[in-house]
DNA sequence: TGATCAGTTCGATATGTTTCGAACCAATTG
DNA sequence: CAATTGGTTCGAAACATATCGAACTGATCA
């Protein structure tokens, strides 16, 4: 039995809800990666992870495979220990960006599919639609400047840091 | 047997795929929801959604109820016709507006109680982090404004149509 | 060499969701 | 009143997904 607070307990139910919403993570994922976020970086075993989740091994496994595929997790070993230390790398904002630029990107197209269906099909639907159709796009333009902006920040304020 | 040409039954899949995934509609949902988008506005009768989807009256019934509950579809009737008319509502950008807010004010949120955590609990993490958390909060900050003047800008828009 | 440790693989079970069919209801029609 | 129309309700079937247990691998240790 592995000691945790009830404050973190609750935490990592509510991260890890948002991470199954969010990304499409399986609760246990979830809940894996929320432990991580919450920890000092350090690392957790493979056997502190089954315990704090109270999962079976192979779940635990699985999943931590699929959250070091998608590089949400990564892991390291220290010298003279076999084990391996897991822990959340560290561009979970970059990677959630991506992810917001990804969806908006998709929306942007569809949108664009189903006016041009619209233009073609149902032109008095369309034009009814155009001018409010066109501030949706703006807005979709500017969420996405925005999300660009950002990852050149993120770049440049970890490039400062490794220099 | 409903006809329907092959390129508009792709487009319902396709935009049906795209609501299943970002606003969590059942795939008929999506379908019927998909088919109303693509037409001109003037309704479907129940027998012709059936006869679209290729589904059970049934399942039409509960997935239209669902649709009708959550705003995205109304209906209208016409003299001497028992039959109810569906139709998508015009406010489904408004709609997806109000669903990105939600969205992007949840994440907020969760970012500041997962920085609060951390600055209590693993304050040398937190320090790293600081300054690229604030980045990731100004990006989120900046969405969220945008989202609301566009609502503004919907608004402002509906009204004049309106007078 | 045999035992243990750290983890993986895979088939079975449990759980959850979507769709369906059949029975049903209320309103209209003949 | 009986039959039809337009639609709803509900339990069952179909399908999808997450988790589990048990058997396994490959490295280390005694």
């Amino acid at each position: 039995m592995v000691p945790c607070s009830e404050e973190k307990r609750e935490l990592i139910e509510e991260i890890g809800l948002n991470f199954q919403e969010k990304h499409y993570f399986t609760p246990l994922a979830g809940r894996i990666y929320a432990i991580m976020i919450l920890s000092r970086g350090e690392g957790f075993s493979f056997e502190e992870l089954t315990g704090l989740t109270k999962a079976s091994k192979s779940s635990v496994s699985t999943n931590l495979n699929l959250l070091i595929q998608l590089k949400y997790v990564e892991f390291f070993t220290k010298p003279g220990d076999r084990r391996r230390y897991f822990r959340s790398t560290k561009n979970y904002l970059k990677l959630t960006l991506n992810e917001h630029l990804v969806a908006i990107e998709e929306e942007l197209t569809l949108v664009e599919k189903i006016n041009k269906y619209n233009c073609e099909h149902n032109p008095q639907r369309f034009r009814k639609n155009e001018s409010l159709g066109s501030i949706f796009q703006k807005y979709l333009e500017v969420q996405k400047n925005n999300i660009k902006a950002t990852l050149q920040k993120m770049d440049a304020f970890h490039k400062r840091k490794v220099l």
